[in-house]
DNA sequence: ATACGAGTTAAAGTGCGCTTCAAGTCAACA
DNA sequence: TGTTGACTTGAAGCGCACTTTAACTCGTAT
């Protein structure tokens, strides 16, 4: 009666019981409510969820997560602390967009590369390098 | 005399030697020639494990690079199967880019929030979700 | 009463992409 | 001759993010 178990709050964020436990254990989960010693849930861990989800999805660490997680979750936020967290990762981003649209252009040309062996498109490659390094 | 030592290619290409070990072993590379049990590489190599790099750095796997590599290196190449796996990828890259840029927008929003607890963020960022599934 | 399904734990296993280690071989140089 | 230094091998180790396993405890339905 008193909130989901695991397996519902599994159910509904489509991550598996272990991964819930795991994500408690690591940190990203306030320890929850007991009912004869299994774990009760608020719907809010619901929305907690997601955001891990989220920033799983994005290539975030769970150590990463946690601090995006507790950042946002001080009582008299230190925002300054928050924003250059914030800042840094944005500035991550940023570079991981720049590798993937080196890629698209690597991919694509090789849409119109005619070459018969590898390695004369290695050649035709290697300038892009530069921005990767 | 008869080409590259693997110490003497990996500081051309920066990689370690067991890296080039492991990829020999992975099938990245063919095996090369012995000289008194050791590897003597060509000079085409350094291109080839340069495309190597290119594909790890963009978040190829192993053997994603492998069949990249492969797909290239056949003699009459079936582009069919090659240009397949090509837009594969490029779409598995929209995806990611679609993906970071939500985590921008997150991060940017963040900025923008003064929500003491964290779960009305997890609210405001939920419709974001739709789009990353 | 007992069997079932869902939960609990700590500990070990998994897959990736390497690195590190231990023990050995080899050519060259003093 | 012996001692470097670069190489060889298979096996084990590592960090991450979980999953799997084994042995156990619950509340509930039959």
């Amino acid at each position: 009666m008193s909130g989901l178990a695991i397996g519902a709050l599994a159910k509904r964020t489509g991550l598996a019981p272990s991964a819930i436990r795991y994500y408690e254990k690591a940190g990203l989960l306030p320890k929850p409510a007991r009912q004869s010693g299994q774990r009760r849930y608020s719907s809010e861990t619901v929305g907690r969820l997601r955001i891990v989800q989220l920033a799983r999805d994005a290539g975030f660490t769970i150590s990463e997560t946690r601090t995006f997680l507790t950042g946002f979750s001080v009582a008299t936020p230190p925002a300054a602390r928050w924003r250059s967290l914030a800042e840094k990762k944005l500035a991550e981003i940023e570079t991981l967009m720049a590798r993937l649209a080196q890629m698209q252009q690597v991919l694509n040309s090789s849409f119109r590369c005619k070459c018969p062996r590898i390695d004369d498109c290695a050649r035709a490659i290697t300038p892009f390098r530069g921005l990767t390094t």
